[in-house]
DNA sequence: CCGCCGGATATGTATAGACATTAGCGTGAG
DNA sequence: CTCACGCTAATGTCTATACATATCCGGCGG
């Protein structure tokens, strides 16, 4: 438990100041998934304000999905909750798997080296180390190839990458168990399949093939860059949305 | 003004009460966007609560973005959101127009015909006449072919569709101007073209298309179901967005 | 006719207290 | 030792009140 050294910016009103201060702990990764956050009449003694207010700034925390409340026992960080009713990130063991299908997967590739320009991301701006962890590998479905991945993991904001057993666990899937993120960007396209693609995928070249390449940032900072290229005729994305988050 | 004859649920507490009779109310398009709702004072006497309860429901209407407050003049409904910070309907003509390219678009057919069990989406739960409008039509940027769209358009939830001017407003963009809508669902895959949208597009047949796939609903109602074929060299999908709504 | 100014008004924030509800936990009975 | 029960601590809801703050609107003066 860290002493309560965030930046506190100047919040308007004390309910949102408290909002802010806990949401800036979560983010943190100060108070992780589960972690029981102060009772209310603490916060109350911290701050010196009434029960409404704490109440007020807890409600607030809860309708953002980052906490939740059970009776008697007290407040809680929520767990990270992969599918946001909009587009998620997609773990694709759990995709498959969810289809009735077998998953599988192969590493084919894991290199350690420091970031350059070529590099779609610019990592520079967060450390002088610069260092990225190159990965690539494929996923398949029942034995068919489903998805060609290349990633690329921040090793300054995630060092315990550098000792993570992808040949294990997919890169995907263990990030999002063991890194929180903050914003992510997804671009998607359709492309014909590269040569390299068209091997993995065993498709023909040109072959229609989905491109989905996404950005993942944990406060400023990137954390990830992947591609995926998925097999046309063996993937589709699906986002199911309302108007208003 | 009608009747206050909603459905009523039997919400817990008076506050969520008082919320959801609001919520019915935009959602059924009773009160449009820019429509005043009562002040706070007045539903306090309607409801004979507490002004803290009527505060407490009005705040979670403008958390989930439906309605905007303004000191002194009161709380209105708000403007339907077409970019939500996820995924969004996309206007194409507003896209095109945002990348400084010239718009153009052309109605390739229009029809009015029954749904039958072929159609993608089942027209029949909500009406016995099952009527819908098929229209086909091409989007264009700086001349060139961008998107090729086949819609339906349910007749029983837009009648007025029936005498759109679909040749001079796109039906996409008209509908997102005259049709609220609850949900949406998208499908995104990349595809070759097929010999109609080769023809559209302009692109050998089996290039790599992005075929973007969306059903909208407005309750549980289908209101439009729409198939657009992208170049999969003019365009690419973005959304930013977060964990948590 | 235009612009400045002040009061009226609706929302924004906060308080202190009250009662309801639920579920964790310890205790006592079996 | 185990299970059921009841106490109690936490959240859930609501009230009545107070003051702060922004802004629309009308009126007054130039």
């Amino acid at each position: 438990m860290t002493v309560q050294s965030q930046i506190a910016e100047p919040a308007a009103s004390l309910h949102q100041r408290i909002r802010a201060d806990i949401e800036a702990r979560i983010l943190s990764g100060d108070w992780p998934p589960g972690h029981r956050i102060p009772f209310e009449h603490e916060l109350m003694a911290q701050y010196g304000c009434a029960r409404m207010t704490v109440n007020k700034a807890i409600a607030s925390l809860v309708a953002a999905g980052l906490v939740e409340r059970r009776r008697r026992a007290g407040s809680f960080v929520a767990q990270p909750r992969l599918h946001s009713a909009m587009l998620h990130i997609p773990d694709i063991p759990i995709e498959v798997a969810a289809r009735g299908e077998a998953y599988s997967y192969v590493l084919l590739g894991r290199r350690r080296r420091l970031a350059n320009e070529k590099d779609p991301v610019d990592f520079s701006e967060q450390s002088e180390t610069r260092e990225v962890l190159e990965l690539s590998c494929l996923h398949s479905a029942n034995g068919r190839p489903l998805a060609l991945e290349e990633r690329l993991i921040s090793l300054a904001s995630v060092p315990e990458a550098a000792e993570a057993d992808f040949a294990a666990t997919p890169p995907g899937s263990w990030l999002l168990r063991h890194v929180p993120w903050t914003e992510a960007e997804h671009r998607i396209r359709a492309v014909g399949a590269n040569a390299r693609a068209a091997e993995a995928l065993r498709v023909p070249r040109g072959a229609a093939c989905l491109s989905l390449e996404r950005r993942t940032w944990r406060g400023g900072e990137t954390v990830t860059y992947v591609r995926q290229f998925f097999r046309g005729d063996a993937y589709d994305l699906v986002a199911r949305f309302s108007p208003q988050g």
